[in-house]
DNA sequence: CACAATTAGATAGTGCGACTCTCCTATATT
DNA sequence: AATATAGGAGAGTCGCACTATCTAATTGTG
């Protein structure tokens, strides 16, 4: 199929899918003259992968163009993938300071994680805030959410097929990136729900 | 105090605080002559919390001063205040189609929630992009995803304070804005703990 | 077989959001 | 009096995700 068809078939225009071959998030087609190219069934999947992980998982051009590089590389195993897929998630903090209240926080829990890992950096600004905000996150609240956060996760990675290391890494990256914005719209949803139950009278 | 104390106190650029000034995130001081006003704790707390919105929270200046409006505005009740934030929250999907996926989700699980929520929005698109490429979202997962949510959402609702209003839609806010990164980091490191535990060797 | 319509690919331009800079005048400070 | 900010407003910058334009080659069509 040539570019326009590549285009109608998955509603991108046809200037940004351009722009996504340009940027490397899909493999050139197969150029059978100077002004021709053919792609099939694989570029439209890997099309509408980088417009969900771009749209939906909020990933840059640049870390969707990562990580869909490391589903391409076979000599990576799933824990490295899921290690780029989670370098890759907004939002992309600067700097590389140390993280001591997520660290302890970490470390009571007995988890293995890498000292360097993004999360952790995230966590650290987050509880950073809320000090700043006057309203510190209380020990017994971050288990809670910990505790919550593991039994998710704990599914996830049970759910992993482990048939082809293709199939379960492209699983693994649709796991992580698109199923966050699930929970945060279930959490934000249910918080409408029991607001309206409990505080919408008066 | 003067504009540059407050930008040392908070860390923030003087020229980031005229600007927050400017925009309406903050209040003006009170000017005393011409070239020369004064500002006090609640300018320090206001900035704080503008600079968390923004920065953790992901909140578009816009966006962060319709928050912040609709705590300055008295008639306006927790749930109103709490349906600001939501709407507030990214990513802002233009558009107001139906969410037939997520309605029929929500409808299952019997929440009261609006028809119009962006956050129904939001979980119409991760469902259809994920159909997208090819991995659906079974319904046995998103109830399991809804019930962890509405878990969290209990506890928070019920641990916002009740005293005065104004501290009840703030504890809101914080709530609702500032912990969603928190339950983000915390699933991601969850996922590598889990990752390293169950797929590190091989 | 002439010829309008596409196509691939490269380069430049657009629109937006969040700052950041520059000025200018009017105090405050020494 | 001299020097150093302060306040305020408008303009400029920067990064990013497109989007438009241009060119030369090709293709399908009447």
């Amino acid at each position: 199929m040539r570019i326009s068809e590549l285009a109608r078939e998955t509603g991108i225009p046809v200037a940004t899918v351009k722009y996504y071959l340009r940027e490397g998030l899909v493999p050139p087609g197969e150029a059978t003259s100077a002004t021709q190219a053919q792609y099939d069934e694989r570029h439209t999947a890997r099309l509408r992968l980088a417009r969900a992980l771009v749209h939906v998982g909020g990933l840059s051009i640049d870390r969707a163009r990562e990580v869909l590089n490391a589903l391409d590389t076979p000599d990576l195993s799933l824990h490295e993938v899921l290690r780029v897929a989670h370098s890759s998630l907004p939002p992309q903090l600067p700097g590389e300071e140390a993280a001591p209240r997520a660290a302890s926080l970490i470390a009571e829990l007995r988890w293995q994680v890498h000292p360097d890992s993004p999360a952790l950096r995230q966590l650290e600004q987050a509880l950073v805030a809320l000090e700043s905000v006057d309203s510190p996150a209380s020990t017994a609240a971050l288990v809670k959410y910990a505790q919550v956060a593991r039994g998710l996760a704990e599914g996830e990675v049970a759910s992993v097929p482990r048939d082809s290391r293709d199939t379960a890494a492209t699983a693994m990256i649709i796991g992580t990136v698109l199923w966050e914005p699930i929970l945060l719209a279930l959490r934000r949803l249910a918080q409408e729900a029991v607001s309206a139950e409990e505080l919408a009278g008066p």
